[in-house]
DNA sequence: GCCAACGTTGGC
DNA sequence: GCCAACGTTGGC
């Protein structure tokens, strides 16, 4: 008999991106509405990436370093983590000249856009009570990566309609 | 462009 | 292992 795995409950995350370099829009257009997430190049980022994310969890998409920063779309985490390879290939913003061949540093997965949602600014996620923890709203947040509690994704669909 | 906050680097 | 210097992030 085998034993099956008990899937464990949802989780949800936040995720920046330029939109200069991969709007919501972008990955929208993608095939699949797919894209591959690169260029995280901080550890904490990568752990998530590599130990908690799995596939089917909730991301929000946000819109960094723009004339509208907040959060401008729903997706989903569709794949495992694999290799970067942008940290090899030093025509990219992303080179990594000290990530090892062999020992590859920086992992990516695939996100698969969803929805375009109005974007909903920093000034309005930090009038909701719910939100006074979210971790993109704390003091010097600079993680492209964060957790997202139930509780914050509950109150932002709410928010979303 | 400013600047606060934070992570990384590297000398010691 | 400490910590100052430096580079980057990212909202404003």
């Amino acid at each position: 008999m085998t034993a099956s795995a008990t899937p464990r409950p949802a989780r949800y995350w936040l995720m920046k991106s330029e939109p200069e370099e991969c709007s919501i829009d972008d990955a929208l257009a993608a095939p699949n509405a797919t894209v591959p997430w690169t260029g995280v190049r901080n550890y904490q980022a990568r752990n998530f990436m590599r130990d908690d994310m799995q596939v089917g969890d909730g991301v929000l998409f946000y819109h960094s370093s723009c004339p509208e920063p907040g959060i401008a779309g729903l997706a989903r985490v569709a794949s495992g983590t694999r290799t970067d390879p942008t940290q090899f290939d030093p025509a990219s913003p992303y080179y990594d000249p000290k990530s090892p061949a062999d020992k590859p540093r920086w992992l990516l997965l695939d996100v698969q856009a969803q929805r375009k949602t109005r974007v909903v600014g920093l000034a309005e996620l930090r009038e909701h009570p719910d939100l006074a923890q979210m971790r993109v709203l704390q003091r010097g947040n600079r993680l492209s990566i964060t957790p997202v509690e139930p509780v914050e994704w509950a109150a932002i669909m709410e928010m979303l309609g």
